[in-house]
RNA sequence: GCACCCGUAGCUCAAUGGAUUAGAGCAUCUGACUACGGAUCAGAAGGUUUCUGGUUCGAGUCCAGACGGGUGCACCA
């Protein structure tokens, strides 16, 4: 089902070409969403646009467009306005019959990508033998979030977990999972007990240089292949990725696959050996390097710095000198793999901002090695406390990811516990409007902007809040459940009143919003589309009885319930957020 | 030093180069409670979009500069 915006789009190509004007290239017709109900429902700047690439007066044009515009079957006749513009306001009998078609509708009006791409989003990235914390949310969320989204825009979608398994860490764990590891511990919380073994070997090291000693010579030993380490390292991977396991289920979050850094130690000397065979790297200071190779403009290129006025060369470090290998190489692996193994289009790591110079390197290394991929740094800002500093615990540690939903759970429980419901159910509803309050207030941000973390803000049964938004689709079951299933909802629809017509203006946008999404990564964009509907909702629901109307009028009403409710839903579920029939 | 990101109402945040009036939510004030779930709705008040220039018919948005905040810059990930 195409969008009005699609449709009106069409209408005012085929106009200019009807009048005989053919539109520059790579000039696009758009059509918007009026920025105020007074204009209509739709609006474009295609006639000042190509006006502009004419040189010809913009009115003027504007009126050749609507004589030879077809769009009577969608809108009242188009008005010209301001310097130009077209205005569209569509007509109840074709709102009318969206609403018909959108009862039927399985895509709920959203049509499917044309040409769908393979795309691999990496997100998350915990790492082994470490607590999630704050820092995890936004790349977690926004990553499933976009998933879903791009999914189901018609995209076929990998999701890979590229777990930070292998590093420098490992020798300290494994010296304190030989020297003092409690099995006891282990069993009951293994991510904690990794955690203080971790801590209490690192302590100890920089008091004791013999200590720092033995944990590089198990390091080295794991990296060798010694069997012993390597054991115990498979070991933290595995009641690590258990406990991860446990965490994504209940945050309703799924990985297509689970590849970790360690998973392409066996590429990396042949990588870097390409590398250099390739004359893309090179050896400086005894380390391999990837250099900038002079073809870019020097403020654009990431392999260069300006220290003092002069710009001296960052180059990207590939090699050792003593011969380990880094992160960029293991991201430069990873991205061979993506395109051998799942043939990627796209890659998309959400990833957060400072990370900014790594992705560019490694995004400009990757096109002089000839791949041809879509690589894109899904970047974001960071989560602050309530002071508007970095959120922290006040012992400056980062905040676990539990304990942010333990809390928001237990919250979300008091305010529940006032409801007429059983303990398992107000359990049940406690445990997902909790995770739904977090989820929500991070999708609702814009992706760059820091924003202060807020239990308040979150959990409020008002506002722009998960709870509100749950609330609104309880209320639309709760009509349904009222008529006990007892009711056949008819295709014929027939718009009278005006909060009507604006529901169903709000509804046929949807197909819209999850396709703007994707433009910039913005899940915020969908949120607030799904609050404008449930504010949308509540305002016809409070001016327009349902089950007290009759024939066509109670038909359509009840229509405009069953499709609020699918697309609350349906949107909802696009944040990776659930629903319930009653609260 | 250089690069990137940010600067919008008292607070927390929106705003695809568009329209006399830059929107929401909190908080404040005024209405609607014999309630299809009031966890609601209708409304009021609140702004020199940090500042200065520029491009444009038109700028919160694009460009240049200043100021303020954050982050990152050679062998960690």
């Amino acid at each position: 089902m195409p969008t009005y915006r699609q449709l009106l789009s069409e209408r005012l190509l085929a106009a200019f070409l009807k009048a005989n004007i053919t539109p520059p290239e790579g000039l696009i017709i758009e059509v918007g969403q009026a920025s105020d109900s007074r204009f209509g429902d739709y609006q474009s700047n295609a006639a000042m646009v190509m006006a502009k690439a004419l040189k010809i007066n913009p009115r003027q044009l504007a009126t050749t467009l609507i004589e030879h515009l077809d769009v009577a079957d969608l809108c009242e006749k188009p008005e010209i306005a301001g310097p130009g513009f077209l205005n569209f306001r569509l007509t109840k009998e074709t709102l009318a019959q969206r609403l018909s078609s959108l009862i039927n509708d399985d895509r709920l009006g959203v049509p499917a990508v044309n040409i769908p791409q393979r795309i691999v989003i990496d997100f998350s990235a915990p790492n082994i033998a470490k607590p999630m914390h704050v820092g995890h949310i936004r790349s977690t969320f926004l990553g499933d979030s976009l998933a879903r989204i791009a999914r189901f825009a018609g995209h076929h979608v990998i999701t890979d977990n590229h777990i930070g398994d292998w590093g420098t860490q490992f020798g300290m764990i494994i010296h304190g999972w030989k020297t003092r590891l409690n099995q006891e511990a282990l069993q009951k919380d293994a991510i904690q007990e990794l955690v203080r073994v971790y801590r209490e070997v690192n302590a100890e090291a920089k008091a004791d240089e013999s200590i720092l000693t033995s944990c590089k010579t198990e390091l080295v030993k794991l990296q060798q292949g010694d069997a012993e380490n390597l054991g115990i390292w498979q070991q933290c991977v595995k009641v690590t990725l258990d406990q991860l396991h446990e965490i994504y289920s209940r945050l309703g979050i799924h990985f297509d696959h689970y590849l970790g850094e360690s998973a392409y130690n066996d590429r990396l000397a042949p990588l870097v050996e390409n590398l250099l065979n390739e004359g893309i790297a090179r050896i400086s200071d005894g380390a391999t390097c990837i250099f900038s190779d002079g073809l870019k403009k020097p403020e654009e290129d990431p392999f260069l710095i300006n220290r003092d006025g002069k710009w001296e060369p960052a180059p990207c470090i590939v090699r050792k000198t003593d011969g380990g290998f880094l992160y960029a190489t293991t991201d430069l692996a990873t991205i061979d793999h993506r395109i051998r193994e799942w043939q990627a289009d796209e890659i998309w790591y959400v990833v957060g901002a400072p990370q900014q110079l790594h992705f560019r390197q490694v995004f400009e290394a990757t096109h002089r090695r000839g791949k041809k991929v879509r690589m894109i740094h899904i970047a974001f800002g960071s989560i602050l406390g309530p002071d508007g500093k970095m959120f922290k615990t006040r012992s400056g540690e980062s905040v676990g990811l539990i304990e942010v939903f333990e809390e928001a759970v237990e919250r979300a429980g008091v305010v529940v516990a006032e409801r007429e419901l059983g303990d398992d159910e107000k359990a049940k509803i406690a445990e997902f409007i909790g995770i739904a309050a977090v989820k929500y207030a991070e999708l609702s941000q814009h992706r760059m902007t820091d924003y202060k973390f807020s239990w308040d803000k979150m959990l409020a049964l008002q506002g722009n809040t998960a709870p509100y938004l749950i609330n609104a689709y309880v209320r639309t079951r709760s009509i349904f459940r009222k008529l006990d299933g007892a009711v056949t909802l008819d295709p014929t629809c027939e718009i009278t009143e005006d909060a009507e017509r604006i529901l169903t203006v709000k509804l046929a946008q949807f197909g819209e919003i999850v396709h703007d999404v994707l433009v910039d990564f913005r899940p915020n964009l969908l949120a607030q589309y799904v609050y404008e509907l449930a504010n949308t909702f509540h305002s016809f629901y409070e001016a327009c009885p349902v089950l007290r109307s009759e024939g066509t009028v109670r038909n359509t009403r009840l229509v405009l319930c069953e499709v609020t409710s699918r697309i609350l839903k349906k949107g909802l579920d696009l944040l990776g957020i659930q629903t319930t029939e009653r609260m």
